[in-house]
DNA sequence: AGTGCGGCTTGACTTTTATCAAGCGTCGGC
DNA sequence: GCCGACGCTTGATAAAAGTCAAGCCGCACT
């Protein structure tokens, strides 16, 4: 369905449309339209043309990628995300795939509207660069997730983030089934499981999708977060859930407000 | 020592400064200069402040990171190559450090004068975007090579994409040294030599830096190189459409960015 | 209530990768 | 020339991660 003016006018101050005037917000959005999808749709396989980016406003997403009958999951995003924006600013084939999680919903913006209207507006031409900045360096924060450190590490990371992310208090939720977070920190199902086993030393319970953080600063001993890697600040905004604001400047400690 | 206009007309031509009009270049490198480095100078360490973008212009530069005493490769860039453009467009401190493998001679950008161009000429900003975007990809790919193919499949793909690279011929010549190699494969020096022995079975023979392949197609078998993760069609520029077809970025060897 | 499916866990086992410890060859300096 | 450093290789061993198989539990559906 095409986009109504109510709608327009949400989207209007979210992710980089929030630098935009109006004029070229409305040149960016030109032919976009808003579309719910049930949870398990592919909007995208790795290889296809793009023709839209995709911004997502409710549910979640995730992008993974194939290899020889292999599956990786690359990033879960959460509202608001957009995604396959590289892609779209090269007029390129996507490099993954994506799929939704829960029900969704997605506007989609013609890809030629976006290139057009940052070809137009420096501002807001500058303001999707960050925005692509930020996705990057959350790509390299990925990267050294996974080349420094082993899978028992990775977790104990990824509770700490989640804890920070859900207001520090000592239960955090998973908020994904297991099968999907062994995925993203590249690992199977069983070892996660293992995973879980082994920080019980570091006070960490579980119980379904509860996790009980009860020894945080033993898991720290353990994880050692760091503000190169780990960004335990960042809004859920942008493409490969991270930094959107990358705002580490003097941040040197694990504890910090949302 | 400040940039003669000589150097000035070389660059002019490089990276994207190719789509900027001459103002905007002018604007854009304000106050940059040339600067030539001996080998293993380090540049840049990960949480530095950025003030420059680089870009090289001779040499090679490795891009690296650290975590508990170990480290890691993330890159290794040729000429012409940014690196931490996305440090620069955000203006954040760097995520990886920057040490120079041979001589090399780099140009360096004021931050602010890069940033400033970018915000008044929106065809110069667009460039940059379509730069970032080529490195995000860049990474997309490492990350799928990593978490999607074992070490001794990185291997076999590594050495296709050489050969790509260097002409096709049956041999080709190791560009780095072992230990380097090792390292952006994310392996240690021992399992690239037990690597290099298993390839054997796929015609692959070791002599110091130069490889002889001499059953590409075995060889090609185990590795299943796949255009949407690696990429050895990307020195050359296109002729026809696209000059900005993303070139080889982040993963081995070639082009990158921060 | 019963049934079946899917997600999760656990155990045994294999494969992959890292670590530690020699040993070899090359190169540059003395 | 000799020495020592360093890069590379090889072997033995250990740790990490993946695979296969079985079983449990919760949940949706009949």
């Amino acid at each position: 369905m095409p986009l109504r003016p109510t709608d327009a006018e949400h989207i209007r101050h979210l992710s980089f449309f929030r630098a935009s005037t109006d004029a070229t917000f409305d040149k960016a959005i030109a032919g976009g339209f808003l579309q719910k999808f049930p949870a398990g749709t592919t909007l995208l396989m790795e290889g296809d043309t793009v023709d839209f980016l995709y911004i997502l406003l409710e549910g979640s997403v995730e992008l993974g990628a194939g290899w020889k009958s292999k599956d990786t999951t690359l990033a879960i995003l959460r509202p608001v995300s957009t995604f396959i924006l590289a892609a779209v600013v090269l007029d390129a084939d996507a490099l993954m795939t994506a799929v939704t999680l829960e029900r969704s919903e997605i506007l989609m913006v013609p890809g030629e509207s976006l290139r057009r209207a940052m070809k137009e507006d420096a501002e807001f031409c500058f303001a999707v660069s960050e925005e692509l900045s930020g996705c990057y360096r959350g790509l390299v924060r990925s990267i050294k997730n996974h080349k420094l450190r082993d899978s028992t590490e990775r977790l104990a990371n990824y509770l700490l983030t989640q804890r920070a992310r859900q207001g520090g208090k000592i239960e955090i939720v998973l908020p994904h089934e297991k099968r999907v977070l062994a995925s993203l920190l590249g690992m199977t199902p069983e070892n996660l499981s293992r995973a879980f086993l082994k920080l019980q030393a570091q006070g960490v319970t579980v119980d379904g999708a509860r996790v009980r953080l009860e020894k945080v600063t033993a898991l720290e001993r353990l994880a050692r977060p760091s503000p190169l890697i780990d960004n335990h600040f960042a809004q859920p905004r942008n493409e490969l859930g991270k930094a959107h604001t990358e705002r580490q400047k003097g941040l040197l400690d694990g504890k910090g407000s949302a």
